[in-house]
DNA sequence: ACCATAGTTCGAGAATCCCGAAGTGTCGAA
DNA sequence: TTCGACACTTCGGGATTCTCGAACTATGGT
């Protein structure tokens, strides 16, 4: 099983109920796109993990969490005082087949977002 | 070729400077992305055969259009009164190679966005 | 108990979106 | 050649959303 003992999900919705374009709106922010990147790259992550060297204030981070979590991008479950952040690989493929890895791959080729100097 | 004669084309991006972020963000509202849907199966329509039946004001499909010409989706070209509209297949295609076939077969497959009564 | 860590929530200003009203350019008829 | 209709676009103001600093919450370590 995925969670660790202790670890308390955060509410998202059911993989039936996902529609399309909150999906996409979702990935339509360039912070976004990277942090969905990377967090397919290194499952498991915590939010400050997967944000590192990015230039983002951590409020406008977790508000770019929740919107992912929202359009079902991403699992978010309490462990200790991290949040760790799962792609929700699984759901996406089922309901969504073929849409994500064309999308990774070609977000993975394009210069990122930006880095700490 | 494609223009009519007297077809005036509207500005828009060149292929090699379309970045993914814009795109996405493009396709994720449901009224743009019932309208790409709409472009690619019937390329060369006017705004207003694309929008038939989409209860939207026609300031706010103006709106979208930009958005969508901005972002590379589209191509529009002044023909008399009307625009017609043609999708950016082949610049999306070779700058995005595989991006929007899945997108708009899972688009083509969710309930419309609304149809007037 | 106390403090540090890892994030969330709140609130206000900025940016964006929505849509009615007015404007622009073109066509067809008189 | 003027007039009106048509197919949009632009403008402007209200509504929504985004951003981010400050304050708050919850947990872990000492």
């Amino acid at each position: 099983m995925w969670y660790r003992q202790g670890m308390r999900p955060l509410p998202e919705p059911a993989r039936e109920s996902l529609t399309l374009a909150p999906v996409l709106h979702a990935l339509g922010d360039p912070v976004r796109l990277e942090l969905v990147r990377r967090a397919w790259a290194s499952p498991g992550s915590t939010c400050s993990e997967l944000a590192d060297g990015l230039d983002v204030p951590m409020s406008t981070l977790s508000n770019h969490w929740r919107i992912m979590r929202e359009a079902g991008l991403i699992s978010m479950a309490v462990d200790g005082r991290n949040r760790r952040i799962r792609p929700r690989a699984d759901d996406l493929g089922r309901r969504f087949p073929g849409l994500l890895d064309p999308i990774l791959s070609l977000a993975a080729a394009e210069p990122p977002v930006s880095a700490a100097s």
